[in-house]
RNA sequence: GGGCGGGUAGCUCAGAUGGAAGAGCAUCGGCCUUACAAGCCGAGGGUCACAGGUUCAAGUCCUGUUCCGCCUACCA
């Protein structure tokens, strides 16, 4: 037979881009902005960098919203999924300076003005790239409103944040030491700077004192620094240096007097206790040089080469002058001793180029003002952060957090809105520029050439995208968004940030959750990168698998807290899951003919009461598990529904009546039943694997429109999908019992085409009623000639046994049974049944069990007992026979 | 230096609120049973890192030890 319906595999290529144009096209993930009734629901992206392109990170984070967002539309949600690109200022910086490197340029050939357009350009060509790739794992964004960091709109409220912020005093500019990045040439934020451990060295220094009379001995692993020296430190209670602080030193190679100062900060126990103080390159001697009142000299240069101040070592690369300066030491005999040395040293997350401490005049945020409403948001639950163990973390931070630096000294992103007035250095800072001077009138007004970090507009993301500073209604429906997803490599970056920017211009919170999901790791649970080149591409994924099994796949490795390892072979396997919901569609298919909307009340079998009992729990268990972002739990749910429920025992007990040996009236039943399993599974399945189950949804006939559209069955209040323990309890008898007879089918090696006589036993009326009821169903399952059920015990001649619960299953093997293998299978099981018997008759015995735990768990335990001390008897009761028999 | 996470079947991992150790893959045996061999039916395999403790009961809670991984920090 074969059916027009469907083909025999599933191949998720035809489908995929069809049934996503299909979405699009139909606005079915456009949110409203008028809706009344519905409850509205909403995620801000975390919007990709324009260069990005789909890597693991992108794909898990974007799947688990999806499955949100599909998933609330299906409980009757008013969603909004807004989403969006982040300029990423150094990354596309870096990249379009790469491009035009191959023609032989650099930005400053090609100038400020010139070089931004080619960035637009760039962004023009090549920016939807990510987008289109969100597009193919099945993202539901409503695309109408996607926006971008340095759209009109998001460039007016990062001015107005701006402008607000310095008027407050939190925004100020300064002198300050901060993280150089040469190679970008640009000033860092702490948080853009990666820790690394390096070996070096630590070179003792001899600074001989001013009067000649002997010398100091510091230690450092930076000696070309010591050109910019401005003191030697050493801590006031350290015996070692009494009186030093009345003496001058000269500082070799330069041959500048620099005094001694005392400093509580000086660690007496490290090296020689005697601290060279550079408070231009060092962050800790910057702070020790402002209390010592110490002049500043800068000897490394913005471009990483030696300023002048650097005497004869002027220009010289930095590591290059460190070598230069070791050797001029050494020649001076000023060098005590190089000692091999481990430390961790800063490097740009950009470019990896080692930076490069540096005193410079950037623009910051004081952090510690707003960072005291974002405390308290989480603080009283106004947000919550699940797992809740990234709070403690969230916390730490937040304690202890720093001023940001703000400035960066780049081309591309938001030019600070600060103007200076040539003539008299007026500063003047608004939304828009100023025609005079305000203060003198004057008309030479020049702006900043320094533009914000990256992550500044990215603070105001979940306000911006909707319009802020104007009053939208997309504000006022959907602020506070829902639940903000997101790795936890950015909780600091963006999470706390947008905490701080949200309360301090909305006066709310941002997000009511925030959901940290794990880090997608190789399969070696190393970090992906391109450098170690163990990157897995999700494209490849998604061209080799189906976008729908790379998604499930996610889906349930998404545990809470764990990091997320990616293999091909995971994926693997879940394409099969697919193609499985695929065959079981396309069998159910066959014999469907037309839509059942109503399964009537009565006459329903077992097993059509049983499915749809599972079903309705199926339901009510995803719904909780997505309800508490444990996306692996309702992935696992949804397997072992789909495929051990439905597919292994529901479709195999139902064929019998599909192919019209029951009756009429029954197969109409159980069709009704089916088409109602298949719908509702289709829809339960939607959020997981969306393109699979739209696809079978539009082959299942009374289905209009798509599957999106319709509603999760746990709202629904369809017929009779609710639980009925009963024929759960039944049918896990049944179950039991053809299992117990498959058992020892595959254990004594009988082939599955050799049709049994089997026997059940049992005392209890109501066991052999149930079985006799059945019987039909288990001869079925357990291919059987013919099935007896008896009240005697009496064993036949030859037979292999089991025992379910209180009924004994004998399989009839007159002539073909194999006496010592039937032992010895006996044997096993006797064993194995002693040792449970064992721990449960123990626990019975303990009088504190028997008196202080719940009466249910010990009820539960008392009924084990019986049940298997009855399991005992009756094995070894046939164990022995077969014994007698076989001798 | 602080902080966090993890060590459960050969491999990769699940195991909210403590009450009879689970899945997938791999392995072994039997099957082309009229949706699916990307399949079906069975089987084997774990003293839950180690040592203590709390409890009637601990993979689950507490303490310590040890080995991994990550985050964070200004020890030159």
């Amino acid at each position: 037979m074969s059916s027009d319906l469907l083909d025999k595999g599933y191949k998720p290529h035809d489908v995929e881009k069809r049934w996503y144009d299909f979405w699009e096209k139909g606005r079915l993930f456009a949110a409203s902005e008028s809706e009344s009734t519905k409850k509205p629901y909403s995620i801000v992206i975390p919007p990709p960098n324009v260069t990005g392109i789909l890597h693991m990170g992108h794909a898990l984070n974007n799947t688990l919203q999806d499955i949100l967002c599909r998933y609330r539309r299906l409980r009757g949600d008013n969603v909004l999924w807004m989403p969006g690109t982040d300029h990423a200022g150094i990354a596309t910086q870096n990249v379009v300076e790469k491009k035009l490197a191959t023609e032989g340029l650099n930005r400053y050939q090609v100038g400020r003005e010139k070089f931004i357009e080619a960035v637009w350009e760039w962004r023009s060509e090549y920016g939807s790239a990510i987008i289109n790739q969100l597009k193919r794992l099945g993202a539901s964004c409503d695309w109408d409103r996607e926006r971008f960091t340095m759209d009109d709109g998001l460039s007016r409220a990062v001015r107005k944040v701006f402008v607000t912020l310095y008027q407050e005093g939190l925004i100020y500019r300064g002198n300050y030491i901060i993280n150089w990045c040469p190679r970008c040439h640009t000033a860092l934020a702490d948080l853009e700077v990666e820790h690394e451990v390096h070996d070096g060295f630590l070179y003792h220094i001899r600074y001989p004192f001013s009067d000649g009379n002997g010398d100091v001995v510091i230690a450092t692993t930076r000696p070309e620094t010591m050109l910019g020296d401005t003191a030697v430190a050493v801590n006031p209670d350290d015996e070692r240096y009494h009186g030093v602080e009345s003496r001058k030193i000269v500082l070799p190679l330069m041959n500048r007097e620099i005094p001694v100062i005392q400093d509580k900060y000086v660690d007496m126990t490290f090296g020689t206790g005697a601290l060279k103080i550079t408070p231009a390159h060092d962050p800790n001697d910057f702070e020790i040089g402002n209390r010592h009142h110490l002049e500043r000299v800068k000897v490394i240069g913005e471009d990483g080469l030696m300023t002048p101040e650097a005497g004869k070592f002027e220009k010289m690369d930095r590591f290059q002058c460190r070598k230069a300066v070791v050797e001029a030491l050494k020649k001076d005999h000023l060098l005590d001793k190089i000692v091999p040395y481990q430390h961790s040293i800063g490097h740009c997350y950009r470019c990896n180029t080692i930076i490069e401490p540096n005193l410079s005049k950037q623009w910051f945020v004081k952090t510690k003002p707003l960072a005291k409403k974002a405390i308290e948001a989480v603080k009283n639950g106004d947000t919550r952060i699940v797992p809740e163990i990234w709070t403690k973390t969230y916390f730490e931070w937040m304690n202890n957090i720093k001023d940001w630096c703000i400035s960066r000294q780049i081309w591309w992103g938001h030019q600070i809105p600060a103007w200076t007035c040539e003539q008299c250095e007026e500063v003047i800072v608004d939304m828009e520029p100023p025609d005079t001077c305000p203060a003198c009138k004057g008309k030479a007004l020049k702006q900043d050439t320094d533009v914000l970090d990256t992550w500044f507009s990215s603070a105001l993301w979940p306000f911006s995208t909707m319009g802020w500073p104007d009053e939208t209604r997309a504000l006022k429906m959907f602020y506070p968004t829902s639940v903000l997803v997101t790795g936890f490599d950015i909780l600091f970056f963006w999470v706390a940030r947008m905490m701080m920017m949200g309360l301090h211009f909305m006066g709310d919170v941002p997000f009511k959750d925030v959901y940290v999901h794990a880090l997608v790791r190789d399969e070696e649970g190393k970090k992906m990168s391109k450098s170690t080149g163990n990157v897995i591409d999700p494209l490849n994924i998604i061209d080799n698998y189906g976008t729908d099994a790379f998604r499930f796949t996610l889906a349930a490795f998404a545990a809470q807290g764990r990091d997320v390892k990616m293999s091909e072979k995971r994926v693997e396997g879940y394409r099969h899951f697919i193609n499985k919901i695929w065959n079981a569609a396309r069998f159910a298919l066959m014999h469907i003919d037309k839509e059942y909307k109503d399964i009537p009340e009565r006459s329903l079998s077992l097993v059509d009461r049983w499915i749809l009992s599972r079903l309705y729990r199926a339901a009510a268990s995803v719904s909780d598990s997505l309800d508490g972002y444990r996306f692996n739990d309702a992935a696992s749910v949804l397997y072992n529904f789909v495929w051990h429920e439905f597919c292994d025992w529901y479709l195999e007990a139902v064929k019998p009546t599909l192919y019209g040996k029951e009756g009429t009236n029954r197969k109409e039943s159980t069709l009704s039943v089916l088409w109602r399993v298949l719908h509702d599974t289709l829809i339960l399945l939607h959020p997981f694997i969306p393109f699979v189950t739209e696809e079978i949804w539009n082959k299942l006939p009374g289905t209009t429109g798509s599957v999106m559209q319709s509603v999760f069955p746990i709202d629904a209040a369809v017929n009779n999908v609710r639980e009925d323990a009963q024929a759960e309890s039944t049918m896990s008898m049944i179950t039991g019992i053809i299992t117990g007879i498959r058992n020892i089918r595959g254990e004594m090696n009988i082939s599955p085409s050799l049709s049994l006589t089997v026997s059940v036993h049992s005392q209890e009326e109501s066991i052999r009623k149930t079985v006799t009821q059945y019987k039909d169903m288990i001869i079925n399952l357990a291919r059987l000639e013919s099935l007896s059920v008896e009240n005697t015990g009496r064993r036949p001649k030859a037979a292999a046994t089991s025992v379910f619960e209180n009924a004994t299953i004998f399989v009839h093997l007159e002539g073909i049974i194999d006496f010592a293998q039937e032992i010895h299978r006996l044997e096993k099981e006797i064993s194995k049944l002693a040792n449970e018997l064992n721990m449960v008759t123990k626990k019975l015995r303990n009088e504190d069990f028997l008196e202080k735990a719940p009466k249910d768990v010990v009820e539960k335990a008392k009924e084990r007992h019986g049940s298997l001390i009855e399991k005992q008897q009756n094995l070894q009761k046939h164990l022995d026979k077969i014994r007698a028999l076989g001798a």
